[in-house]
DNA sequence: GCGACAG
DNA sequence: ATCTTGTCGC
């Protein structure tokens, strides 16, 4: 695994970024050998308001219950500042981090943000997917600025983003009447297993189960740290 | 034509 | 991301 976290290159600015962006996006891989993703680990990484301090989380997760088989936590400073389309630059090395500290490698990664519906079609998803070559999804809770059809009102409608002729992602209801979350590829897998598993993975709530756990775990910790 | 884009 | 009270609904 330490070998993989080195491959994290840090541009140290955006024409850099933007370039290993454009290197790197030939490398998604958008197929998968169909349903066999059994542990799923959300990500996020929770800031801190005043001090810099930023906690990320990687939550492994039981598909079939979602039963937590272990969490992993890395702490420390982000030192790229937040610019749209360059999200991973600030998030990815605190991830790879925490994923570092797993005992349990999980068969696919849930990551805060977009995958292919990214400008570049390389947002956070891919470039950790492409990083570690491991199955990786994106979930935004947020729209990118292309047109998106607005799903149906029930659980489980969705409508696919394009961009041009491309289908970059899904618009996918996961409770009634309860604005969609924003489902794409990150690598090693198809929109359909993507969309599948999000799902399945959000019965009750918008988000999907490893999300919320990685959320609710970073929230906790800098609540705790910070008294 | 330009700028807007997750967290 | 983060700042926040009440409020509506199951």
């Amino acid at each position: 695994m330490s070998n993989r976290l080195r491959y994290a290159r840090l541009p140290k600015n955006e024409a850099e970024a933007v370039a290993l962006q454009a290197e790197l996006a030939g490398c998604v891989v958008v197929a998968d050998n169909g349903h066999e993703f059994e542990t799923v680990a959300g990500l996020d990484i929770a800031y801190d308001k005043d001090s810099d301090e930023a906690i990320a989380t990687a939550v492994v997760m039981r598909r079939r219950d979602f039963e937590v088989l272990e969490r992993s936590v890395a702490r420390g400073r982000s030192e790229f500042p937040y610019v749209p389309g360059l999200l991973a630059f600030r998030e990815l090395p605190l991830l790879l981090e925490a994923i570092g500290g797993l005992k349990i490698l999980p068969d696919v990664f849930v990551c805060d943000g977009y995958g292919l519906t990214h400008p570049r079609r390389f947002g956070l998803a891919c470039h950790l997917g492409v990083v570690l070559d491991m199955p990786a999804i994106g979930v935004a809770k947020n729209p990118p600025h292309l047109p998106v059809t607005e799903p149906r009102s029930s659980r489980g409608e969705w409508t696919a983003i394009k961009a041009g002729e491309e289908v970059v992602g899904c618009a996918l209801r996961t409770r009634d009447d309860v604005k969609p979350i924003y489902v794409s590829v990150g690598h090693r897998c198809t929109l359909d297993t993507a969309r599948n598993l999000m799902l399945d993975m959000a019965p009750e709530f918008r988000l999907p189960e490893p999300i919320r756990a990685a959320d609710r775990l970073g929230r906790e910790l800098l609540a705790e740290s910070r008294k």
